[in-house]
DNA sequence: TAAAGGCGGTCTCAAAAAGAGACCAGCACT
DNA sequence: AGTGCTGGTCTCTTTTTGAGACCGCCTTTA
């Protein structure tokens, strides 16, 4: 019996045009968001449908902190130590459904739950970890931008 | 006088091994964390300051929108025709702050507004993204994991 | 032997954020 | 005189988040 393969692709790894591609890809996006004002369904969006579920405050640093390597319910709690209890078991939920997560118990007394990433998080993050490299890189440019904005009109 | 350049940088641009700095930047990341722990201030994590004011439900799709040219308010509000004007207003207003948006208002009668991306905007969009590539080619597996999750525990 | 603490959570209640929708001034067109 | 377009603000309700108490089970400490 065949062993079933992650079906997942990754970006950026096949030579293409990326300049070309990414207009074509933004503009065909764009006619979907425009086609779903005439009765589509929205969850056709992946932009809202998968970056959604990202979106939430914990969930990039979550998957920063399990893309080093696996960590425990209460390990995490301590390395990220201003998340509530209740937000991190809904976070870690949240990411474990959508695929980027996996969660195992050991039967340890008492029992002691394992938080890792699946590939499909793997791939996920290579493309998240873009974006947190941007932040470092430009996280003063943002600030100036701030203050600057924040001086101009109070 | 000299022009006033641009001084962030783009990821990914300069050839540098990715694997080796990948980790360096992890490891690092996470001390971070910990220290916070032990009083530092919270704001000097990149990953809260900058990627938290990406976190909205429509900041992603507004810059995507964005990324392909520019639009005024209206245009806006009917391209993604489920955001309230409240906010969209809101949004705009943050991606404004965080220095990613140009706002300029014509003197037209009644009054237009355009919106643009500046050019920390597009740096920053040419990660953001990889992220939405990314959910694009593997929004049905997210989906399927989903599905899945449902079934088994729901 | 009793008390305290780590484990991975759930439950409740208050605060903050988001969404729905009315309302606004100014001008053009009919 | 009424309607519509411009880019918003204001209020009210619903959803999401946060703070913190509580839980049973087991181990270590006093």
């Amino acid at each position: 019996m065949a062993v079933k393969k992650a079906v997942f692709r990754e970006v950026g790894t096949a030579r293409e045009p990326a300049v070309d591609s990414t207009i074509v890809n933004l503009r065909s996006k764009l006619e979907i968001y425009k086609s779903l004002s005439d009765g589509g369904n929205i969850a056709d969006c992946p932009v809202r449908d998968v970056i959604q579920g990202l979106n939430g405050k914990w969930s990039s640093l979550l998957m920063a902190a399990l893309a080093e390597q696996p960590y425990r319910f209460g390990e995490l709690r301590r390395l990220v130590p201003d998340i509530s209890q209740r937000m991190l078991t809904q976070t870690l939920y949240d990411l474990q459904r959508d695929g980027y997560v996996h969660r195992e118990v050991f039967p340890t007394k008492p029992p002691s739950v394992e938080y890792s990433l699946t590939d499909l998080g793997r791939s996920m993050f290579g493309a998240l970890h873009q974006l947190i490299l941007w932040a470092e890189l430009n996280h003063d440019a943002v600030r100036d931008a701030r203050a600057g904005f924040d001086a101009a009109q109070g």
